[in-house]
DNA sequence: AAAAAAT
C-alpha cells in the first residue's frame, strides 16, 4: 500500500493511531491535494482553514474580517451586532465551526480558562455536584426518572397538540373535553375579553367593595376584620367573571393580590354548591413549599368562616396530618406538585370531584421541570371544571397549558407585567469584582429587611456566612434545607429577628414579607421575568422599595439587556465599597467586622421548643402588623442576636436542635482577616 | 440553575 506522497522516512506520523490490522492510516490531503482532486476544502478538524486560499489580504483579515459571507461581514461593519452575537452560544458555535481566526478563538479560551472563572467555576461545579449527590443521589433520581417516563406518553400528547393547535384548537377543545356544563348565559361574548389594561386602575375599578363583585357575604365581612375592604386592580377584574364560573387568566404586577383574586372565588363558589362527599372540590397549585404554605395561611381561615375546610399538602412536612385531614375530608388542597402526586399514588388523595382548579405563578409552572407533573395533575381532574392561572408574568409559556386545559378563557391583565413604577427605584451598580463581597455585606448592612438573591445553593449559603462574618446577621434560604430550617429562617425574617435572607429563587416569587426595603441580586437574575418576580419581594402592596443589581464588568451588556426587557427604568451608579452615592441609594452602611459565629445563627434559628407543625392562626401574607427591628446584629453575642420585643416566645434557644435535622455544623471559624 | 416526593 503504497503511501502517497513519502517524506523520505517510512514511519508513519506517530501521531495517527495505526489501524487495527497496523497498517498505517491513510496521511490526509493537504489542501492542495484536496483542491487538485476537485474536492472542497476541509472544513473542520484540521488546521488547514487557516491556510486556505482566500481572496481577501491577510491584513484585511488582521483587521477583523474573517468573514466571506455576506452576513459575517455586515455583522463586521456593526460592532454592536457583531457582540451581541458574540454573546449567544450558536454563533459563538458558528464562528468555530468556520474560520473564525486563530488569533481570536485562543483568546477566548485562554481568558475563559486562565482568568476569572478558574476557581469560581471548578470550585462552584464540584461542589455544587457534591451538594447535589448529597440531596439526591441515592434516592430521588431514579424515581424520579421513572416517574417522569411514566408521563412522557401522556406528556408527549401535548407535543401533538402542538402543531394541531393553531388550526384546530377551536375545534379539539371542545371535543376532547366534555361539553361543559356551565350555562351560555353565564358566557356572555360581550365579557370575552374585558382587558384592562392600564396604569391608572382606579379609572376603570366600578366597585368599590367586594360584595359588589360577587364575593361570598361571610368572606366580605371576615376580611373587613382584617381592614381589607378595598379590591385591588386585579381583583377588581377578575373576580366577577371568575365568581360566574369563568375560566380566567389573571395577570397582575407582583404585590397585587392575586392570591385573593382567584382565593375569593373559588371559596364562594365552593361555598355555595354545597355538596356532599370528602373529596376535595378545589385544588391551588403553587411552585413551591413556602408558597404553598402563605397561601394556605391566607385562605384557610377565611375558608373557615364558610365552614370550608382546607389542607396544605406540601413536600418535607410530615405526612400524617395531611393523611388525616383528606381522610377526614377537605373541600380545598393547596399544595406543590409532588406531594399531590404521591398522596394520589397512595389513593390518599383523589381529584375526581374537582370542581376549581387554579394554578398560580402558572408560567413557572409552566416549565420544562415543571410541566410534567402539572399535566399529571390536570389529566386526573374532570375536564368540565372551573380552570385559572395567574401570574404576575404570564407569557407565552403558557399557551399549551392554556389551549389543553381551558375553555374560552376570559383574560385579565392589570398594569401588565411590569414593575411598578412609582413605588421601585431600580439600580444597577457595576463594581469591580474585587469589590463584591464588601458591597454586598456593605449594602446589607443597611437598615431594614433585606433580600438578597443569587443563582445557587451553595452560593446562598456562601453569602450568608460572609456577611455574618463581616458582622452582618444573614440566613440562607433555599430548596437544599431541610424543610424545618427553611420554615424557620423564613419566620426569622418575618417576624424581625433576621434581617438578611439570603435566598435562592426559591424565594423569587409571590413570598410576602412586609416591609423588605430593598432587593439586592448578587448574581444577575436568568431572565426579565426572574427580575421582576425577584424585585417584586419589595414594594409590595404600596410600600415603595429599592432593587439594587451587582454588575461585573463581563456582566453589564447582559443586565442592561434584562432591565430593558423588564421595562425597568434603570439608574446605573458605579459603586466603590464606602461612596456616599451607594449609601445613599441603598442605606449602604459601614459593616463592623465584628464576626458573627455560626452558633450565635443557629440559635436565631433554632427550632421552636413547642413542637408540631405550625399553629394554624399564624396571620398569613397580607397583615401589615410587623413592628421593627434592630439591624444587624453587631459584634460576638450582640444582643440584637435576640429576637425583637415582638412577643415571639423565642427564649429557648439555644436548645442545640439545630444540628438534630441533619445539617452539618458549620466551620465557620476562620475569621476573614 | 432551581424547584418539586420520598420509600
Amino acid at each position: 500500500m503504497p503511501s502517497g506522497k513519502s517524506e523520505g522516512a517510512k514511519r508513519p506520523n506517530p501521531s495517527r493511531s495505526p489501524r487495527s490490522d497496523s497498517s498505517s492510516k491513510k496521511r490526509r490531503w493537504s489542501p492542495e491535494e484536496r483542491a487538485a482532486k476537485g474536492r472542497r476544502p476541509r472544513r473542520r478538524g484540521g488546521v488547514q482553514s487557516d491556510f486556505e486560499p482566500r481572496s481577501e489580504s491577510r491584513d484585511t483579515r488582521r483587521a477583523g474580517s474573517w468573514g466571506r459571507s455576506d452576513r459575517d461581514v455586515t455583522a463586521q461593519s456593526s460592532p454592536r451586532d457583531r457582540f451581541e452575537r458574540d454573546d449567544r452560544r450558536d454563533d459563538r458555535r458558528r464562528f468555530d465551526r468556520d474560520d473564525r481566526p486563530r488569533f481570536q478563538r485562543d483568546d477566548r479560551s485562554r481568558y475563559d480558562r486562565d482568568d476569572r472563572p478558574r476557581y469560581d467555576r471548578d470550585d462552584r461545579s464540584r461542589y455544587d455536584r457534591d451538594d447535589r449527590r448529597a440531596d439526591r443521589r441515592d434516592d430521588r433520581p431514579r424515581f424520579d426518572r421513572d416517574d417522569r417516563r411514566t408521563d412522557r406518553p401522556r406528556f408527549d400528547r401535548p407535543r401533538f397538540d402542538r402543531d394541531d393547535r393553531r388550526t384546530t384548537r377551536v375545534e379539539r377543545t371542545p371535543v376532547e373535553r366534555t361539553p361543559v356544563e356551565r350555562t351560555p348565559v353565564e358566557r356572555t361574548p360581550v365579557e370575552r375579553t374585558p382587558v384592562d389594561r392600564t396604569s391608572a386602575p382606579a379609572a376603570v375599578v366600578t366597585a368599590t367593595d367586594f360584595a359588589e363583585l360577587g364575593v361570598d357575604a361571610v368572606l366580605v365581612d371576615r376580611l373587613a376584620e382584617d381592614g381589607i375592604t378595598t379590591p385591588f386592580p386585579i381583583q377588581a377584574a377578575a373576580i366577577p367573571d371568575a365568581v360566574s364560573g369563568r375560566d380566567v387568566l389573571g395577570r397582575g404586577r407582583t404585590g397585587s393580590g392575586k392570591t385573593l383574586g382567584f382565593g375569593l372565588p373559588l371559596l364562594t363558589r365552593l361555598a355555595k354548591g354545597r355538596r356532599p362527599g370528602r373529596s376535595p372540590r378545589g385544588i391551588i397549585l403553587l411552585p413551591t413549599r413556602e408558597l404553598a404554605t402563605q397561601v394556605s395561611d391566607v385562605l384557610a381561615p377565611l375558608g373557615r368562616a364558610l365552614g370550608l375546610r382546607t389542607v396544605l399538602v406540601a413536600g418535607g412536612m410530615s405526612y400524617t396530618p395531611q393523611l388525616r385531614s383528606l381522610e377526614q375530608g377537605v373541600d380545598v388542597v393547596i399544595g406543590t406538585p409532588g406531594r399531590i402526586i404521591d398522596l394520589m399514588d397512595r389513593q390518599a388523595l383523589e381529584l375526581d370531584a374537582i370542581e376549581i382548579t387554579v394554578l398560580d405563578e402558572a408560567d413557572h409552572m409552566a416549565d420544562l421541570g415543571f410541566l410534567p407533573e402539572v399535566t399529571t395533575i390536570l389529566d386526573a381532574i374532570p375536564a368540565d371544571g372551573q380552570r385559572m392561572l395567574f401570574s404576575a408574568t404570564l407569557d407565552r409559556g403558557i399557551d399549551r397549558l392554556v389551549a389543553t386545559y381551558l375553555t374560552d378563557p376570559s383574560t385579565h391583565e392589570v398594569d401588565g407585567a411590569q414593575a411598578s413604577v412609582d413605588t421601585m427605584t431600580h439600580y444597577l451598580l457595576p463594581i469591580a469584582p474585587a469589590d463584591k463581597k464588601s458591597i454586598t455585606a456593605e449594602i446589607a448592612n443597611r437598615d431594614g429587611r433585606t433580600v438578597i438573591f443569587v443563582r445557587t445553593q451553595l452560593g446562598a449559603d456562601r453569602v450568608a456566612e460572609e456577611l455574618r462574618n463581616s458582622g452582618v446577621m444573614a440566613g440562607a434560604l433555599h430548596g437544599g434545607l431541610p424543610q424545618g430550617a427553611r420554615n424557620r429562617t423564613l419566620e426569622a425574617f418575618k417576624n424581625g429577628s433576621l434581617p438578611v435572607l439570603v435566598a435562592t429563587d426559591v424565594a423569587a416569587r409571590g413570598i410576602h414579607v412586609d416591609e423588605v426595603g430593598l432587593v439586592l441580586q448578587v448574581d444577575p437574575p436568568a431572565d426579565a421575568k426572574t427580575y421582576l418576580h425577584r424585585a417584586g419581594r419589595t414594594a409590595r402592596a404600596g410600600e415603595t422599595g429599592v432593587v439594587a443589581t451587582l454588575v461585573l464588568p463581563d456582566q453589564r451588556r447582559q443586565v442592561r439587556r434584562l432591565a430593558r426587557d423588564a421595562g425597568v427604568d434603570a439608574i446605573e451608579l458605579k459603586a466603590r465599597p464606602g461612596d456616599a452615592d451607594l449609601a445613599e441609594a441603598t442605606g449602604a452602611a459601614e459593616t463592623s467586622g465584628d464576626y458573627i459565629s455560626s452558633r450565635d445563627y443557629e440559635k436565631l434559628i433554632a427550632p421552636r421548643s413547642d413542637r408540631g407543625p405550625r399553629s394554624g392562626n399564624r396571620r398569613g401574607g397580607f397583615n401589615r402588623s410587623e413592628g421593627g427591628f434592630n439591624r444587624s446584629g453587631r459584634g460576638p453575642g450582640g444582643r440584637s442576636n435576640r429576637g425583637p420585643g415582638n412577643g415571639k416566645p423565642n427564649g429557648k434557644a439555644g436548645s442545640g436542635r439545630w444540628s438534630s435535622d441533619g445539617r452539618p455544623e458549620r466551620t465557620a471559624y476562620h475569621s476573614g482577616r
